[in-house]
DNA sequence: ATTAATGCAAAGGATTTGCAATACC
DNA sequence: GGTATTGCAAATCCTTTGCATTAAT
């Protein structure tokens, strides 16, 4: 019964050494498939529907690990949501996030300029970048344009924001 | 008794309407002359030198203030000291900071790069860009040179890494 | 069978809050 | 004097930990 790993997260955690647990599986297939970024509570009650019995505890322990792998990055979002952090699996190119402090969205942007950027800084300052973070935070295209928007309720995040 | 304002923050500050209390004047100074990142209880104990009376809730009071008016950035630094937060006076050029996992030590670096790309984001998205955070983590110069640095203490912070 | 991983419940650390007392303008 | 700000202590939120139990290889 062994399951093929269609998935790049769970075939190279399961490369790595440690175990391939039932929860570990239904959490990175649930990082996987989410879609928008998540924070551990997020996490933890979507990881819920695929295996209700896992513990917060797990979820912590399992995203430390995932880090740790360069597996996934964690993101702040600017904090438009509080202080909790957000995890996405790694992609090829780094992207950037705009945070909109209005109304909350997440917008994503990747520019070949950001990577050059990357390279400069590693070169100018002989550092190994292994991780990097790049947010900014403002007001995305639809809130500047309706002023009456101003007001909308938080906490909608979309991927494209368009 | 009036005090003259030769320090930037502190005029912006007082120019803005709100209170400048005698608390929130030690912050301010204790934050400007600081010259390294202070996190909140760093904040708080280096201003009871100027202020022995200071409480934490004003320390986060006032951070919350000097945020919002746009004064002070927040950092995270890749979490390599923990979950806290810190902060600096805005400097009118943004940098970026490479923060060491070996060593924790914290090298800011600008260019006008990171400058052009921050307007190439903002007009891509039409975006307005209020704060930008660019961080990284990875491995510093020292510690890519020096093998036997790798167990070194951590929390050395510097401003230069050099 | 061995050893790592889990669940649980409690602890920990950072930040926030309500409210009475105080100090600024 | 009127109102914003403070101090205090408790509350809240997110995350981590110790230890006995369970499950992966």
């Amino acid at each position: 019964m062994q399951q093929i790993h269609r998935n790049p997260l769970m075939k190279q955690f399961a490369s790595s050494g440690v175990r391939l647990t039932r929860q570990r599986r239904a959490l990175i297939e649930t990082l996987q498939g989410a879609g928008r970024h998540l924070d551990a509570a997020a996490l933890l009650e979507l990881a819920r529907k695929r295996d209700p019995q896992i513990n917060r505890a797990t979820v912590y322990r399992t995203l430390e690990i995932l880090k740790n792998l360069r597996l996934i990055d964690e993101l702040d979002l600017m904090h438009v949501e509080g202080e909790k952090h957000y995890f996405e699996p790694r992609s090829i190119r780094d992207h950037c996030h705009l945070a909109c402090f209005r109304c909350g969205a997440i917008v994503e942007y990747t520019s070949p300029a950001f990577q050059a950027l990357k390279a400069e800084i590693a070169a100018a300052n002989s550092f190994q970048v292994d991780v990097t973070r790049l947010e900014l935070g403002g007001v995305c295209k639809q809130c500047r344009g309706t002023e009456n928007a101003r007001n909308k309720p938080k906490a909608k995040i979309t991927k494209n924001g368009e």
